[in-house]
DNA sequence: CACTTTACATTGCGATTGTATTATCCTCGG
DNA sequence: CCGAGGATAATACAATCGCAATGTAAAGTG
C-alpha cells in the first residue's frame, strides 16, 4: 500500500477554501484554479479529490449543511420546548463570524440550487430534518390553537428571511432576533 | 439625424431575456452572449446598448424591483389594513407563473448582490419602502401590543423565506400561504 | 531490490468569457 | 439625392474556464 492520506480531512480543507471564496467573492468566483489558489495548492490536487467540479460543490454544501446540524444538536441543551426551539433557530442565524459566512455559503447555494436539481435535494432534505425536530417540539409545548407543522414551517422561513436581512444590511443582529421573539412570543404567549 | 430607436424599450427587451435566462439556468449562465441569443440580437447590440455587463446586470434588477413595485401598488386597492398587507405580501410571493420568474431572479441578485455591494443598495431602498408602508398599515390598525417597525421587518422576512422555499419545492404554494396567513392572524386577533 | 499504487504537479486543449474594434446597414436633414 | 451618424452586426482578442493527459515523488508489499 502506498502513502496513506486522510480523504475527508483533504477534501474539508478544499471545501474550506471553497466556502471562503463563495462567502468573499460569491459562487460565480468558485473554479477549480480559484479553490487550489484559495487553499494553497496546485489545481491538480484539488482534481486528485474530486472528480469533476460538481462534486466538489455538492461535497462543500454537504459539509456546510453538517455543520450547521451539529452545531444546532449541540446547542439544544435547553429544558423547555421554546428554549428548545428559538436556541435552534438562534444556532441559524448569522449572529457571529463564522454564522454569517456560513449563511452567505448558503444563499450562494440556494441560488445555485434553484437552477440545479441536483444540488437541491441535499437543502430539501436537510430543511425537513429541522422542520420535524421544530415540529415535534412544538407539539409537546401544547401551545393551544395552532398547527405545528404550519407553526413550524412558518419559523423556518422566518428565520431564513431574517438571514438574508441580516446578510443583506437591511436588518441588524438585534433588530433579528427581537422580530424572532416578537414571533416566538405570539406562538407560545 | 439618423433612424431613432426607443433606447428604454431596447433595453428592456434584452433586460426580459436576461430575466428569462436568470431563472432558467441561473445568473452564471447570464453572459452577454447567451442574453443575446435569448433576445434574438446580435452580442454587438448588447453591447450597444449596455456599456459593460455589470451595467445590464443593474439595470435588470431594477427593472425587475420597479415592476414588483407598480404591481404591489395597483394590488393595494383594499380597504382594511390587514387586507392592504396581505395583499402586498401575497403580490410578493410566487404563487403564479410571472411572480415565480420574478423570484427566481431576485434570489439570484440576493446572492449576487451579497457579494456586489454596488449591486446591494438597489434591493436595500427597495425593501425599506416596502417595510415603511406595512409599518404605517400596522400603525394605522391599531393592533395591540407590537411593535409595528419589528412586525413589519418580520413580515417582510417571512415572505422573503417563504418565497423561498416555495421556490426550492419545500412548500406548497397553499402552505406558504397558509403560514402567512396564521401569522397574520396571530399578529391582527 | 523490484514493483505497484497513491499523491500531487504541470501542461495543454477546446470552449467560453467580457470587451474592443471594425464593418455594414438604414434613415433622415440638407 | 446624398452623406452623416446612429443601429446593428461581425469579428478579434486576451483571459479564464473545466477537464484530461502526463509526469514525478514517495511509500508500502512481494
Amino acid at each position: 500500500m502506498p502513502r496513506k492520506v486522510d480523504h475527508r480531512a483533504r477534501r474539508e480543507l478544499l471545501a474550506d477554501a471553497l466556502m471562503r471564496l463563495a462567502a468573499a467573492r460569491g459562487l460565480e468566483e468558485v473554479s477549480l484554479r480559484h479553490v487550489a489558489a484559495e487553499a494553497g495548492v496546485s489545481t491538480g490536487m484539488v482534481q486528485h479529490y474530486f472528480r469533476t467540479k460538481d462534486e466538489m460543490m455538492a461535497f462543500a454544501l454537504g459539509m456546510v449543511m453538517d455543520r450547521i446540524r451539529e452545531r444546532s444538536d449541540g446547542a439544544v441543551a435547553s429544558a423547555t420546548p421554546r428554549e428548545l426551539v428559538r436556541g435552534l433557530l438562534c444556532e441559524v442565524l448569522p449572529l457571529d463570524e463564522t454564522r454569517r459566512l456560513e449563511n452567505h455559503v448558503v444563499l450562494a447555494f440556494l441560488a445555485y440550487a434553484a437552477v440545479k436539481p441536483s444540488i437541491a435535494s441535499g437543502l430539501r432534505e436537510s430543511a425537513a430534518g429541522m422542520r420535524e425536530f421544530l415540529a415535534d417540539q412544538l407539539r409537546a409545548s401544547g401551545a393551544d390553537g395552532i398547527d405545528p407543522e404550519r407553526a413550524a414551517a412558518g419559523l423556518l422561513a422566518l428565520v431564513d428571511g431574517l438571514g438574508i436581512q441580516v446578510l443583506s444590511r437591511q436588518l441588524t443582529e438585534e433588530a433579528a432576533i427581537a422580530a424572532l421573539d416578537s414571533h416566538l412570543a405570539l406562538i407560545f404567549d
